[in-house]
DNA sequence: GGTTTGACCATAA
DNA sequence: CTTATGGCCAAAC
């Protein structure tokens, strides 16, 4: 289904702040879980958003106050790495998540996806 | 205030 | 499996 804004009506998903509701979203995915750029987005409002959550984690610094963002936890709704291997950051994500024992191929394929993919709590 | 920029996604072929 | 396409929209410039 086309999203129809006139059938649907303009609707507002998510606003200005947009960038650190992620952030937050992303901190509560446990250790040894993943989760995806769809499914965050689909939490704040909208799977239509997808593509911004990447954004905003491609804009994170390095450190966020005290609480690190475990960025490395988000991949793509097919269970792959968001980079091609190869890019030193598609080796940074593998070695971050190789550390909580979830295994990415040599394909940047996450082993057991679905079951390691974690579900927000409904609100 | 328009334009560009993308760590995306669902579909279809 | 692959590629192509249209859709989405906050930020940064």
């Amino acid at each position: 289904m086309p999203y129809d804004p006139v059938r649907h009506g303009a609707q507002r998903i998510v606003g200005p702040g947009f960038h650190e509701q992620v952030f937050a979203l992303v901190r509560l995915i446990p250790r040894g879980r993943v989760s995806t750029y769809g499914d965050v987005g689909t939490q704040l409002g909208s799977v239509r958003v997808a593509r911004h959550v990447g954004y905003a984690l491609a804009a994170l610094p390095a450190r966020r106050g005290r609480k690190p963002v475990p960025w490395h936890r988000v991949v793509n709704s097919r269970g792959r790495l968001s980079f091609p291997l190869g890019d030193p950051r598609a080796d940074e994500q593998r070695a971050a998540l190789a550390r909580e024992g979830v295994i990415v191929d040599e394909l940047g394929r996450v082993a057991e996806f679905a079951r390691r993919r974690h579900r927000f709590a409904k609100p």
